[in-house]
DNA sequence: GTCCATGCAAAAGATTTGCACTGGT
DNA sequence: ACCAGTGCAAATCTTTTGCATGGAC
């Protein structure tokens, strides 16, 4: 099933759903492992050999903007993109580029309570960082 | 006060303390705006204007893998410094560059419970986002 | 004197952008 | 037919690196 659900409800105007759209969204739904732009690239150009790199990232800068994707900050840049949206944190490996998904309860958005005054919409972000049980048995 | 603490105790052997190197480190810790890379470079160019960005990424990096300052992941790349290792987390606003900090309670390390079993030496890192009071004013 | 750190410049990597053309609506 | 979206290539920005020299210890 490839949806995507639009800001502007009634009949988003000027909006197009074009081939290399859905093929990338599709790509990002089949993976669990947050990948980046380039990981995007190779798995449509499967299917559409000729897509452009700068496609891939209009597009993914693109459905981030939507809010139908989530971007990923990293330290050591290629930003990452999640196509689950729903509410859920990530570990991120310290050691190798690995990221998982961390299951948080509801009440974990009380802690936007923490924001001093000044800021509107406030959204919270956990994320954590650790050594992953691969890297973990490779080394120390 | 600029004080380095290392990590080898006994006379940290090789570890030299150059100008440059306690020039940036006094300059992070001369504000609380979470700077990046190119700020520094202003800032210690003013006292050595032959600084290079070389020495100022080199020795960012450095301090970092020291634990002497804090690296913070941004969406759009150019990644900020934190000379505050003290726990704490930040609002970044969604629509300027700003970064402010964010006190937090002691009891937030206990979030890092809700990782999955695979990981070791989890650290809890909370972040938020939101519209801050400047942009809000400007804009809607 | 040793060898870590620097300056400089080139290289690498990630992302953005200008432009003419294509294709969704 | 209109104009958002695409492919391609060049440009931009951030960060890294090789190498000869300099300076902290």
């Amino acid at each position: 099933m490839t949806t995507i659900k639009l800001q502007p409800r009634p009949s988003h105007p000027g909006i197009r759903f074009t081939k290399q759209r859905l093929a990338i969204l599709k790509a990002l739904r089949s993976t669990q492992h947050h990948p980046g732009a380039q990981w995007v690239y190779e798995q449509v150009r499967q299917e559409m050999p000729n897509v452009s790199l700068g496609t891939i990232y209009r597009n993914l800068d693109f459905l981030h903007r939507q809010g139908v994707i989530l971007q990923i900050a990293t330290k050591d840049s290629p930003a990452r993109f999640d196509a689950n949206t729903k509410l859920h944190g990530h570990v991120a490996c310290t050691r190798c580029d690995r990221i998982d998904d961390v299951p948080l309860p509801r009440e974990v958005t009380t802690l936007k309570e923490l924001v001093p005054e000044g800021y509107d919409d406030v959204q919270v972000k956990l994320e954590f960082e650790g050594v992953c049980a691969d890297c973990a048995a490779t080394s120390g």
